[in-house]
DNA sequence: CGTTCTTTTGACGATCATCAAGTCCCGTGG
DNA sequence: CCACGGGACTTGATGATCGTCAAAAGAACG
């Protein structure tokens, strides 16, 4: 595998490689998917990748009832959910090996709507199946329920910081999320492209898109980073961290 | 059950009313707690309640092994996440019949820390125990999950919001989520006492004590609100509920 | 090749953090 | 019982950050 890394390679690549459980990090947002490692399991007897998607097609609806969980394969998408208004924010952007439709176990409704961001291949759980394995297997039990805490593990620490990160921290925190979740799917951490534009990039970092725009192009200059586009390079891993912890 | 409510007699009362499951709610922060409901389970056949703790006294430790689960029978708790630097953020805000630890599960290690606001009784599930729950009784292990899986909801829906909210939603969005969670035991749901400073409000909600104090009367001089000292009085629940969608 | 969406950059104003000063509340010890 | 001290709370003034409005350049797509 290269080490620079292309939006048509990426997509392209369709194993979603197991990844470790990696321990405690200090950035924001891997809210409500999960890994799939644990929960190999479920899939290897379930046999036939399952679901194909293009841009903008819905995996899953909000508000819909749980029918069965998600793997996915190949491609991303974000998770979005609409508040009584009609507004809309982005509460995670998903990568291949992550699971989507953990939250509507205990409900039996789905607290989100996933959109594809691109063309997006997933593994499909049926919800009996889930059932089914919850109840007779313990070490699926046991796999589900760490993938959940660890969720929630990560949930607290972004709420610890949302509420008073500044726009150049929560870009960072951003930035450092997906250089690490890209280098544990075996591609670079360092280089890679965004799925997703800058007003969604603003809706799930709670800022405008102009904000984000001029953050990154601050970044930019002062040679963290370099960004034409989608492209993302991070030159300075290191002075992220320290925006990340310590401000602009 | 008198309408008001005291500090002295919600402390007192030690008996941990079972909560009924609630749909979707828009309000924050309740997060990596979850309800004992579902849990009644474990704790029929572990017999004696268990922990007492007073004020600031440690219930569990951020970074520490997970040695057990804790269910709150009365009194209050903060869970704080405590960052590099040394900062502290609250979490979130712990009532009797939540239950804390579960965020552990996955990874074998706390989060958070959790601190007795007050005095602090908690029912205590040992790690072996929860263990051999979960693998033994597939309806723990389903209580178990469904409970993360709601927290998990909670966790988005708050997501959604913290970063684009101003000082007035969040507030009205802290006051609304509180009554909600004292009337669920039983209390009054639009007289009360606060538990925590505003110091710790605002570090709960990302923003200063300051803020907190002007935004709290501000909502006094527009009449939502009773504000003296700890005792708030809520009066116009549905004009805090259009802030909260609206804005201020 | 034009239309539309995306991105960038500038100017201005609102919100909220910070600094500062003063008041209230509560526990402690005289 | 009262005086003292320290923390909690309130209120004001000021400045920084970031959202909004606006305009224009660039990219994608039919």
């Amino acid at each position: 595998m290269s080490e620079t890394l292309s939006a048509s390679r990426c997509t392209a690549d369709d194993t979603a490689r197991a990844p470790r459980a990696h321990g405690t990090r200090r950035t924001l947002f891997r809210h409500a998917t999960g890994r799939a490692n644990e929960l190999a399991w479920g899939l290897t007897e379930s046999g036939v990748p399952d679901v194909r998607l293009g841009r903008r097609d819905t995996l899953l609806r909000s508000g819909t009832r749980f029918e069965a969980l998600y793997v996915i394969r190949a491609g991303s998408c974000k998770l979005v959910v609409t508040n009584p208004d009609g507004e809309e924010h982005i509460v995670a952007f998903c990568l291949p090996g992550e699971v989507i439709g953990l939250e509507a176990l205990g409900s039996g409704v789905h607290a989100t709507t996933a959109y594809a961001l691109e063309a997006l291949t997933c593994w499909r759980i049926a919800a009996e199946r889930v059932d089914m394995l919850l109840r007779h297997n313990g070490a699926f039990a046991r796999a589900v329920v760490d993938v959940l805490s660890l969720d929630v593990g990560r949930g607290l620490r972004a709420l610890t910081m949302l509420g008073t990160m500044t726009a150049a921290q929560r870009l960072a925190s951003f930035l450092l999320d997906l250089a690490e979740r890209y280098q544990q799917l075996g591609f670079s951490g360092s280089a890679f492209e965004l799925r997703m534009t800058r007003t969604e990039i603003g809706d799930h970092l709670g800022l405008s898109t102009e904000t984000v725009s001029r953050t990154l192009s601050r970044l930019r200059t002062d040679g963290l980073v370099s960004v034409s586009g989608r492209s993302v390079r991070l030159r300075d891993r290191t002075a992220l961290g320290q925006i990340l912890l310590h401000g602009a």
